[in-house]
DNA sequence: AGCACA
């Protein structure tokens, strides 16, 4: 297996990442970047000695990662080709939102402890037998508002017309987010004009179906991409 | 190279 043997994992690991970048603006990146492939649930990076120039990136489902892994595969980030894993172990943020999560001890001495303390709440938990319906985290928001634009749509074409972008969006980007899709050409952005983009391909049945894959994407969580089909 | 959750 080229991952290195380790078993898929939603959380997948990062090294190789330039260490001279600032923690939070690294995550903010990788965040943009990989969001892609899925809903992430968390970034992690740490500066530390040990940690410095690792990530981890978890995300809701399995294959998100397994895609990202192959994918982003030596991706040059900051001018370094990222090399990316699967993790090891499953990340806090799955566990929590598993309701498996049990805060870390120290190590052994107190893993007995530990257990029991478990086995207690579970004990807890079954007399308890209710109805606590596990919340699913955060529900994808419907990007479909009522926003009855009087504009007509135009004629579905081979040109996607993006709106809605982070003003930091590059074409690079955005090509890496299409270009998963057949018939990809490329992407067209205006300096002048930040926040909007055209996307073409070779025909209007290609550039639909990246248009069904992509619509409501949120390259930050702030920003569901609007898609519709250019003016010609 | 380095697998954590401050």
């Amino acid at each position: 297996m080229l991952s290195g043997d380790i078993p898929p994992n939603q959380t997948i690991y990062i090294k190789n990442l330039n260490e001279k970048i600032k923690k939070e603006e690294l995550k903010r990146s990788l965040y943009a970047l990989f969001s892609q492939y899925g809903r992430i649930l968390d970034v992690v990076a740490l500066k530390t000695p040990k940690l410095r120039g690792q990530a981890w990136i978890a995300f809701s489902e399995v294959p998100a990662a397994s895609n990202a892994v192959r994918q982003m595969q030596n991706f040059p980030f900051y001018d370094k080709p990222m090399r990316i894993q699967y993790a090891k172990t499953k990340s806090d943020c799955v566990a929590k939102a598993e309701g498996s999560y049990v805060p870390r001890e120290k190590k052994k001495k107190q893993e007995e402890k530990a257990e029991r303390k478990r086995r207690a709440e579970e004990a807890q938990q079954s007399a308890t037998a209710n109805g606590t319906r596990a919340e699913n985290g955060t529900t994808p928001a419907p990007f479909r508002q009522g926003n009855a634009s009087a504009q007509e749509a135009a004629a579905p074409n081979n040109i996607l017309f993006i709106e809605n972008l982070p003003h930091e969006t590059t074409s690079m980007m955005l090509e890496l987010l299409f270009r998963q899709y057949p018939g990809f050409r490329e992407v067209r952005m205006i300096e002048a004009k930040p926040g909007i983009a055209f996307v073409e391909f070779e025909d209007d049945v290609q550039s639909s179906m990246a248009m069904q894959a992509l619509q409501g994407f949120k390259i930050t969580p702030q920003n569901p991409m609007a898609i519709t089909f250019a003016k010609k």
